[in-house]
Parts: C-alpha cells; sequence; structure tokens
DNA sequence: TCGATTTACATAGCTTGCTATATACTATTA
DNA sequence: TAATAGTATATAGCAAGCTATGTAAATCGA
C-alpha cells in the first residue's frame, strides 16, 4: 500500500510539466522575435489580422484563445507599438476596425519564420512520427480541458 | 510548391498549443485548490517546503524551475497569505529560512489530491500509454529547450 | 585587516494572463 | 419614443512570469 504522504512526483505532473514547457517555448520565440519589435503575446492577434485585417475586435476575439480584457490590453500594446491602429466603425460607434501598419505587415514573412524554428529547435529531438503524435495528444488535451463542467 | 504566405496554422503549431494547454491546466489547478486558500503559483515551492521545510531562499531555488525575482515575490504573497514565515538564518545574516505555517501542513493532502484530479481530468482521454508517451515526450522537448545554445 | 568582490534577498518595472466592473453606444419593447 | 436591456470596448486590480538593479552582509585576497 502507498504510504499516506507519498512525494508528489513533479516530473510525473503533466501539469508541472505543461507549465514549465509553455516558459521555454516563450522564452524561445521572445529571443528570436526581439529583433522584429514585437513580443509573445501579439503572435495570437498578428497572425489572425495577416490573414484577415480590419476585423473588429469582437471578430478577432473569435479567432484567439484569449479573454476580451486580455485582448484590449495587447491591442493597446499593439497600438503603442505602432502595430496597429484603429479606426472608428462605419456602423457601429461602439466598435473599432483594426488595421495593421506597414511594420507590422512587413514582418510578416520573418515571424513566420521565426515561430517556426521555435516549433523545429523544441521538437528537434523527436522523430517525425513523435512530432505528430506529441501534436495530437496536446489538440485532445485541450479539447479535454475546454469541455464544459457539469 | 508552397505558396510564399502560406496561412500560419495555429493548430499545428506545438507552441501554440502548449501556450494554450497550460493556461487550462492553470484555469482547472486554480479552480480546484481556491478552496484551500492557495492559487497555482504557490505549487512548487509548497511542493518543496512540504518535503524539506526551513530551507533558505536559494535552497529553495535550486528546486524549482524560476527565477530568483519571481521566487520572492511568490514567498511574498505566500507570507502575506499566512501560508509560510520566515526566521533570521542562524549562520548568514543576509539569509532568512522559509517555514510552512499550519495552515500550509494542513492543506497538504487536499492540495496532492487538487494536482493530481487536475492532471487525471486533463488526460482522461488518453490511453495509459499515451499518458506515459505524452509525459515523455514533454520532459524530452524541456530538456532540448533548457540545452544552453551557442 | 581592510578594500573589493561575491552572495542573498528585495525591489522596480515590464508582459501576459485572469475576473469584475465601468462606459458608452445600440437595440428592444412597453 | 423613452426606459430597459444588451453589446463593444476599456479599465481596475491581481497573479505569475521575466530582466535588471539595489542593498546589505559575507568572503576573499593583497
Amino acid at each position: 500500500m502507498l504510504p499516506n504522504l507519498m512525494e508528489f512526483d513533479r516530473m510525473s505532473s503533466a501539469g508541472y510539466l505543461v507549465n514549465h514547457m509553455a516558459r521555454l517555448f516563450a522564452e524561445q520565440l521572445r529571443d528570436r522575435i526581439a529583433p522584429l519589435g514585437i513580443v509573445p503575446g501579439q503572435f495570437p492577434a498578428l497572425l489572425a489580422l495577416w490573414e484577415h485585417d480590419g476585423l473588429t475586435q469582437k471578430e478577432l476575439l473569435e479567432l484567439v484563445a484569449i479573454e476580451q480584457a486580455t485582448l484590449a490590453n495587447t491591442l493597446a500594446r499593439m497600438e503603442r507599438d505602432n502595430l496597429i491602429t484603429r479606426k472608428e466603425h462605419p456602423a457601429d460607434a461602439r466598435a473599432k476596425t483594426i488595421h495593421l501598419t506597414e511594420k507590422a505587415l512587413q514582418i510578416r514573412r520573418a515571424a513566420y519564420d521565426a515561430a517556426n524554428a521555435t516549433n523545429a529547435k523544441a521538437l528537434e529531438g523527436l522523430t517525425e512520427a513523435e512530432r505528430a503524435m506529441f501534436l495530437d495528444l496536446m489538440r485532445r488535451t485541450i479539447v479535454t480541458l475546454s469541455e464544459k463542467n457539469p
């Protein structure tokens, strides 16, 4: 029978490993995109806007897995950093449309390359089959954790 | 040949998935441990102190994968929240020894249970073999990303 | 032994996430 | 059409991570 207060082994705890891994990924990406004048938290918004410029914040929110308040703050920093501008919405005075600046448009290819390089570096010790398995396990875990609890 | 600015598929980006998954894990854990009066960032320090009470901050730092400043701030919140007390070190006036309070000692079992429940919930859609594979892939990725770059 | 260096911890200031709430406009409906 | 309800965005305040720097005590070396 197991002891009553068995040690908790962090290296066998998915949550512990996930947290640590996420910080290492962010650090890698931060280093690679620093020369572009962007930071990791801006990546999801940039990805969405590179594909769909001119969205409102609400539309953008549907494309990123973060809360509205987090997005609002990230957009404020992106505006400060000259990555986006905002215009008044033609039909709704509450809303604004979000537009990438020249600066943001010009770093697109380099940013994709940096993200791909980060992923490649992180997974360089895995076989192709292991990489595919890893992504699949993460996607399935995200689905499980996203299910609404009763 | 691939198009020049192919879309970047977030669901195929390890970094994107890792970040999202880490936030979902933290949310789950936060909900489960809230009744205990602790928060996720306090977990690593608590785990170490439950096994080795009376450490100095420097000794504790060697057991957790965070920066010194982060640990110092976390310990300040733990002291505020009545989870630890600090005493002057008998031999070094710069250092302090860190001691768990009764409150922190009493929630140990419940905290382990909450962490285990979080991990179990997250991985409930995976087979036993897949869970083992997942942990192994994460550990190997952490090692790769932790290697010092030249 | 005493000046310089190193060490232990704290603090400042930033990002990125969160919940809760405010604000201002739009839409509904009695 | 005027009050009410709903919606789009912003703000407040907190946690948890980071780098850089400050402070005081310990150690080392000439």
